[in-house]
DNA sequence: AACGGAACCTGAAAGC
DNA sequence: TGCTTTCAGGTTCCGT
């Protein structure tokens, strides 16, 4: 939706209102520099990052797990929880987004070289798609249980807790198997569970809003996740809940081996 | 290098 | 009813 809301308008104004969701060190003043003038080349995502391409440099924005962008109007005063916003003139429009972020998990940033944590990511299952060969080959690596291994961004970009436990659901593996154990074949499980839960959600979302989990009024779309102590989908025995690589995890102990 | 655990933050839900 | 505590999530940081 921000790509349709700036792509191709010119930034005629940024205002950070809270300076907690930049870098440490970074200064409102130096990133609105940065921006003000700039022209919206295109938006691309990898993972939970958007990088928006401008003329000159770009700038890179991180959800974190409250964060959202909505569009307002120039006249329109903060939205609640807003804490950046851009005014950008696209053709004759004048449009006005800005960034919501309850929890400040997100992340803003406009640094002269593209962030390192982006260049790290490793592929993201909708836009590069999942190599299973070399999926396999990374967790061979890994001593540690595949859920937490998934979940870090330099193996798949993208995934997160809900994905993971959704995704190792529909694998039928069981969160704590050692990620080096995954047979090849176990891997691409893995590797389409991931794909069908990112999809599901993807097709679920509206064309202009992000509803999240934890909002009032939402209800539970997953599988799983979020599910402890009710049926499974599945089996029917109640769902399993620990916390593997401090995270809570929803699972089958019957279903997932 | 790889890992576990705590910290960050705040709204909602649960507990009292 | 209203106050207090707990929990959730993605990432970073710190200690081992």
């Amino acid at each position: 939706m921000l790509e349709l809301w700036i792509d191709r308008g010119r930034i005629e104004s940024v205002a950070v209102h809270d300076a907690r969701i930049l870098d440490v060190g970074e200064v409102p003043a130096r990133l609105v520099d940065a921006l003000q003038g700039r022209r919206v080349q295109r938006v691309e995502r990898r993972g939970k990052w958007l990088r928006v391409a401008l003329d000159d440099g770009a700038f890179f924005s991180h959800l974190g797990m409250t964060g959202k962008w909505a569009e307002a109007s120039p006249k329109d005063e903060p939205l609640r929880f807003e804490r950046v916003r851009l005014d950008v003139v696209v053709g004759r429009a004048k449009r006005s987004v800005r960034y919501l972020d309850s929890r400040l998990f997100g992340r803003f940033a406009a640094p002269a070289e593209d962030l390192p944590i982006w260049r790290a990511l490793g592929p993201d299952p909708l836009v590069d798609g999942i190599d299973v060969g070399a999926l396999h080959a990374k967790l061979q690596r890994r001593k540690l249980a595949i859920k937490p291994v998934l979940l870090d961004q330099k193996v798949l970009a993208g995934i997160g807790n809900i994905y993971a436990t959704e995704g190792l659901f529909t694998a039928r593996i069981d969160p704590r198997r050692a990620a080096s154990s995954l047979t090849r074949l176990e891997t691409g499980a893995v590797a389409r569970g991931l794909r069908k839960a990112l999809l599901k959600s993807l097709a679920r979302s509206t064309e202009d809003s992000i509803t999240y989990v934890q909002e009032p009024g939402a209800d539970n779309p997953f599988l799983i996740y979020g599910n402890e102590g009710m049926p499974c989908p599945r089996c029917k025995r109640p769902l399993g809940k620990m916390v593997l690589g401090g995270r809570g995890t929803v699972f089958c102990s019957r279903c997932q081996r």
